[in-house]
DNA sequence: TATATAATTTAGATATAACTAAAAATATGT
DNA sequence: ACATATTTTTAGTTATATCTAAATTATATA
């Protein structure tokens, strides 16, 4: 396989979220950033290749081969962000663009023993699961923060926006994976919500709130 | 850069040893297993990127740029096979072709927190240099076995060939980097060598033996 | 339901990196 | 020095992955 048939696939599975959902030519287009045509032109060649389903103007989806081989690429691409972080000291907004990269590498021995250095994790540096070998993989808790009931406790378990910026954004104000935090209020006029985190209070806008993955706890 | 310019530029360095020497088409075919025809477009190419210095039918040199960018791919090569050696234990004849893969992912962070992950180690697995972020590296000894006069003692500090056979017919004859070897006889009808290594003696045909590059010590 | 709008596909073009076959330049041998 | 052999280049072709512009199909609306 191509980087850009890997590209594709990943593209179709994220799309889809992960199951085998019908996908249409425009939105793979805007994820890869491409040209509906130049879709077309490689749905015709994945559908030739088994990996996707595919009719004219019907939209796309992955087949159960497809679907496995957009886990391989996607464990490799976790497994490389964990590396980063884990072992290269690398902050949790760095290491998209590089495991881009690393996802491509063809070698199977090298990600079970990468896997084995890095003592199998199962959630790579964002929160989300890493599938092992066979594509199996832990769900995570995906509850959003905004989602909580008032006076209720929560662990941070992941974020659902993982650019760069908002990532920063979180370093800054001390929020990392693994905080637990209290929700005190919710203002009415905007959405925000008050929380007591790490000794301290914190406000937090709708859109802040909604992209943050927690795990409810009782204390 | 694409990665065929980096093989090309790389397969240049390696076939003029490093220096700027004056390479022909027909060896870089060769090297890079692909028509001469293909290496006189690349040739133009890389000419017009400032990288080697090219005119019809006189042969292709690096020029100082084509060189550093050489190095650099090499360095990255060459941490790459360290690392797999030394984190993910791979034997050194299986590490070539993975880090050919590697040597071309893009990021200076990435191979900087490497090298400091690895220790900043001089040498990869098979004894070759490692460049510095600069280019600068120790030049290994670069005596032959073959060249060593009988009775003296010397230390295995590299090999010439690189392949997977030979490689691993050291590893079934216990002769490892490192390894001290003392020279007994020279047999003249084949130029085979009988020495002493590791409490044993061997007997090592003079291919062997003008393929593994060693240090003399004194006793 | 006819028509307009939006989505998708086709056709034809471009750039990269390879190839083959033929032409041109260089090197070699007698 | 000339003919031959070798090397190298040119010209034209193929496959991948993209694009634009035009044509086609689907959908939404009046």
């Amino acid at each position: 396989m191509t980087h850009s048939e890997e590209n594709y696939i990943k593209a179709i599975f994220h799309l889809g979220m992960g199951s085998e959902d019908v996908i249409s030519t425009n939105s793979v287009a805007e994820r890869m950033e491409t040209k509906p045509s130049s879709v077309t032109d490689m749905m015709k060649k994945l559908s030739a290749k088994g990996l996707v389903h595919y009719k004219k103007y019907q939209g796309v989806s992955l087949t159960p081969l497809g679907v496995k081989t957009a886990l391989s690429i996607i464990r490799k691409h976790r497994l490389w962000e964990v590396f980063l972080v884990e072992k290269l000291d690398f902050t949790w907004d760095e290491v998209h663009e590089i495991a881009e990269q690393l996802e491509h590498i063809e070698s199977e021995k090298l990600i079970d023993k990468l896997d084995e250095l890095l003592n199998f994790p199962k959630f790579d540096p964002h929160g989300d699961p890493i599938p092992g070998k066979n594509g199996e993989f832990i769900e995570r808790d995906n509850q959003l923060l905004s989602q909580i009931p008032i006076g209720s406790s929560a662990i941070c378990v992941g974020v659902k926006d993982s650019s760069a910026v908002f990532l920063r954004f979180l370093d800054k104000n001390n929020i990392a994976l693994g905080n637990k935090m209290k929700i005190v209020e919710k203002e009415e006029f905007d959405n925000s919500l008050r929380i007591h985190i790490d000794q301290r209070e914190l406000n937090l806008s709708q859109q802040i709130a909604s992209n943050l993955y927690v795990k409810m706890i009782k204390l």
